[in-house]
DNA sequence: TTGAGCTATGTAAAGGTTTTCATTGCTCAT
DNA sequence: ATGAGCAATGAAAACCTTTACATAGCTCAA
């Protein structure tokens, strides 16, 4: 009773009074079959509420038609924004999307695998930065699907990216703060070990020279992205001595941590200190004052990503390997012009 | 040569010299075959890189392993913080997840129902507040799978539902204004169509008659939940002149624009109003004041719906059809002692 | 008139499992 | 010695499509 039996091709086919293959043709190649069996058909299909069985149509087609998201935190507004383009433009294409939740650990990573070597998924969208272990190069091992790389590229593996232009939108960040009259900028977030961090650093170093400022080596600052390493990075600068006028952050949340330790600190935002941040993640424009920042177009880092695997799934060589979008600058009020020099 | 053709358990059966139901049965009911036997199979999984074909099992198995997942908004930073229990729960018992963003159109709603009728999911989690356009009672319909509903009840469905206890929540946030020592408390969210509202503004209702304070109604002024909802009622407020000492928010985000309007008027929080929210989103901790609030439980939230949408699917039938979680009071800067009466 | 070519349809294979039912060879109680 | 009962396995059906191949009927040019 519970399983009230769903009507299968064959009913469709004998209330039409044709054979199976006909029903199929009518459904998937409409033209292929005459108008009037065509009608047949619909008008069965509409009687019994038939709807294709999705598995055993895969099972046939070898492929689900199912996208495996794979990101580290799921919960983080930074993916789930992008998340919101990638489902728009799946869905309007028919796909449907699974989303596993890495956490960094490898053994989930290995694990979501089995989606693919499942043929439950044809094709993966990673946030991780890295390829999930288990697909090396080693024999035997799943083979890559076609794949995409959205916001952290992949080092050693040649596979499609989509993110945003790291480089530049650290440039037109700095160049702001330069436009504004600072000269003395720090860097917080230094790092060599996530490639955005690299990137935006080189973006800024670009802007320094391109207005012949010296990079002034003491005011480049570690930093893992993290509130507490940009508030732990700020109150180094106090130890030493060496301030600057402005601070560029890699992104929000470093530069959250570099306000909350100016604010304990009693200094007057934006005047005394410029504050900036990358990213434009929700509680920006909540902090006091809120962070002027470069905004990623999320949405659209999720639209592009999805079309260009599907690009790949088609069997379509995309036009580049490599989509870079821009950032915008987002004019809040932790930025104005220095008081001193 | 793009499909290096995957090994099916006919490879493996030939290999360990058995028959394939053989090594069906080696592999998932391992007590129902001979040690030696179990082991040759397992030895020739092992070589083959076999893995069972997911489409294969579902066509015959008649399920997926699948659960759909229906959210108004994906981006929501309190939906997906609950997919993170969501998705958590539901890959330590193999099943997979799959997202669908309705963006509450009943056609996209209608649209996903697909994944249901075509066997790709096996159960589905609500978070719209009502069934998607096409479940109802007609014949002919895709029929309701085993359902839970998940922050909003559906109102007129026989679904369970897993959410925060809104009553239990809003009146110890109440409570905790009426312990401060206020007396005058607005509840800013009144709203006849959502049920988060409702049951919100019944548990403020409590609070007060537990404290022998009369409700008064001019204090009691609609909202929808947005920010720009709260920043309205606060202006309306001042235009009437009643003013509270503190304001009951039914959500952080009515809170936060209580709480931009009333800085906007240069009042000195908390000290002069004190502002209370609900939900505890992540810019809660950086608006300024902080707001002192009441955190859902989300992760768990999402952990136990998962958990008891499974029951459901193994046939068991659940202790409870509603599960209520504790809200547990944040306490952080923008509630203090009343400054007047 | 013939047959080439086309359209519309049907038959049957293939896709890879799980599971029912049947079979075989035991053990062990009678 | 006999047969009941059990453990281990295999053969084959069933799950529901899509599609290659075959067939039948037509049109139309030679």
């Amino acid at each position: 009773m519970k399983h009230q039996k769903l009507a299968t091709i064959e009913d469709v086919a004998a209330i039409a009074g044709v054979s199976i293959a006909t029903v199929s043709r009518a459904l998937n190649a409409p033209t292929k079959v005459a108008d009037e069996t065509r009608r047949r058909v619909t008008t069965a299909v509409a009687q019994t509420g038939y709807t294709t069985n999705a598995m055993a149509r895969s099972l046939r087609m070898r492929r689900s038609n199912m996208i495996l998201i794979l990101a580290p935190d799921v919960g983080d507004p930074n993916f789930s924004n992008i998340l919101v383009g990638l489902e728009t433009e799946a869905s309007k294409r028919g796909y449907g999307i699974l989303i596993g939740n890495t956490q960094n650990d490898p053994a989930r990573e290995t694990d979501y695998l089995r989606f693919i070597s499942s043929n439950q998924a044809d094709g993966l969208i990673l946030f991780t930065g890295h390829l999930p272990y288990g697909f090396g190069s080693e024999g035997g091992e799943t083979r890559l699907p076609p794949t995409v790389a959205v916001n952290e590229p992949l080092p050693n593996a040649d596979v499609p990216f989509v993110g945003v232009d790291n480089i530049e939108g650290a440039r037109v960040a700095t160049e702001h703060l330069i436009a504004q009259g600072h000269r003395r900028i720090a860097f917080i977030g230094h790092s060599t070990a996530k490639a955005v961090n690299v990137l935006r650093e080189r973006g800024y170093r670009a802007a320094l020279a391109g207005a012949n400022i010296t990079v002034d080596p003491r005011l480049i600052l570690d930093g893992d992205g993290t509130t507490e390493s940009g508030r732990a990075a700020t109150e180094h600068m106090f130890v030493r001595d060496v301030l600057p006028t402005a601070f560029l952050c890699v992104n929000d949340a470093t530069a959250l941590g570099v306000v909350i330790s100016l604010n304990a600190r009693k200094y007057d935002l934006p005047r005394q200190f410029s504050v900036m941040g990358f990213d434009d993640i929700s509680f920006a424009s909540f902090v006091t004052p809120s962070l002027t920042t470069m905004k990623q177009p999320r949405v659209k880092i999720g639209e592009k990503a999805m079309d260009l695997l599907l690009m790949l799934l088609g069997g379509e060589q995309p036009p580049e390997t490599e989509i870079l979008l821009r950032s915008e600058l987002i004019v809040r009020n932790s930025v104005s012009r220095p008081d001193r020099n």
